[in-house]
DNA sequence: CGCCTATTTGACTCGTCTCAAATAATGTGG
DNA sequence: CCACATTATTTGAGACGAGTCAAATAGGCG
């Protein structure tokens, strides 16, 4: 490997999805020696759906958007990511090739652990497989309820949700997304969107800057989004 | 345990989750001899949303449906499952109550196994580990893809959707589910349902005696789905 | 046989999509 | 730094899918 990164020991104190949590400093200490990370600029392609995983990325800086490819080649946004999380680890573990394609939204710091390290750590770490376990069990939790929320509300409450969604995303500042990838992660028209966001402002619910978006009243939109 | 149940060792041979194919034949009779199946009436709550998990539930006979309640009160069904599919193993290895319901949609033969034994299971069977890892992530990027079906299709395209899946729990029957089970796995309204139902009778797509559904032609179904 | 529930049909409304076009913003080459 | 090209955002008009409410019909079960 390359040593052209910069070490990611200096991320270890906030891990997001707790699934590296359980490694020992010596283990770390050996991912982080592996493992280099480098820069992506924006708008780059992680991965594509249908490629075969070879690692798992940790990003460590910026946001990448998850999505899907749906039958019309209408993208739909699963999941925004945030430093610091692990992405692409499900189609390691399932031994599949990638479902979803994995695209920078800014410029992003992420850092590759290959296969053959993780696997490793996977036999050595007991506590590691646990969590792997536990995590994805919630995380399929969550999945399997968000059919429930998209299928049976209405585009203005999709909507109220997923600004409340993306203000876990975007903390400590606004959020930055175009209109039409809002519109994807909302799973509506892109100028549906942008007449909803118009009565949202209107309402002093939100404030709008050009493509920042600001939360103004989080009561109201919890009370919208049902 | 009691032993009022019938010994789950007879139906080895044809387990859908492949979680415990990985059990070695002592293992397996270890968890016969622990797991006792009795049989459910129709429309029996197996679990509620909010409950503790103490085990999962082995479906050895019948459908069971898993849902979850959405904010009006609607359910949503979320699954079918068939024999012999382990239920409520999600929960468990989260360590999360239930987040969803399952409730017998007929005559059922259901074995428990409890918790502890699993977990037994599990520290001792690396290879059970790595299956539940395995299919683990495998549902996840199932459930991940679902939502991007689910929210982008029309109610037409997502009934054609549900019947093909239907098709492949009920192997060799016709399917057989009240309209309001069927309009709340498409998730759409009953009448709604009914109205799209007749239109696939009318162009032969179907066959319709009461509740019972046939597939007739495939083909255009899954040209109806995209 | 009759009650109760499930299913079906009809009429109407409303949300959301699509298509078209205008405007704003952003980037590019001279 | 300007003029132009290109892309992103916004607004308008119209059509249609799908939900709701109400009522009729059919089925199932005691």
């Amino acid at each position: 490997m390359s040593n052209a990164g910069r070490s990611i020991s200096s991320h270890t104190g906030a891990w997001r999805a707790g699934i590296l949590s359980e490694l020992s400093p010596e283990e770390l200490e050996h991912l982080a020696a592996t493992a280099d990370s480098r820069t992506w600029q924006k708008n780059e392609l992680v991965f594509p759906e249908g490629n075969q995983p070879r690692g798992v990325f940790l990003l460590l800086k910026g946001k990448i958007k998850i999505f899907a490819t749906g039958s019309e080649g209408k993208p739909q946004i699963i999941h925004i990511a945030r430093p610091v999380e692990l992405i692409g680890f499900r189609a390691m573990f399932s031994g599949e090739n990638y479902r979803v394609s994995a695209a920078t939204l800014e410029e992003c710091e992420i850092a590759f652990i290959a296969r053959t390290e993780f696997v490793k750590l996977m036999d050595a770490n007991k506590d590691l497989r646990d969590t792997v376990i536990r995590e994805l069990a919630k995380e399929l939790g969550e999945r399997a309820l968000y059919v429930t929320k998209m299928a049976q509300r209405s585009v203005r409450e999709r909507l109220a949700m997923s600004l409340l969604e993306l203000e876990k995303v975007y903390v400590n500042e606004p959020i930055n997304l175009s209109r039409e990838d809002l519109a994807n992660y909302v799973g509506t028209a892109t100028e549906s969107l942008i007449r909803l966001l118009r009565e949202l402002r209107e309402e002093g619910v939100i404030q709008v800057q050009a493509r920042k978006l600001v939360v103004l009243n989080r009561k109201r939109l919890e009370a919208l989004a049902g």
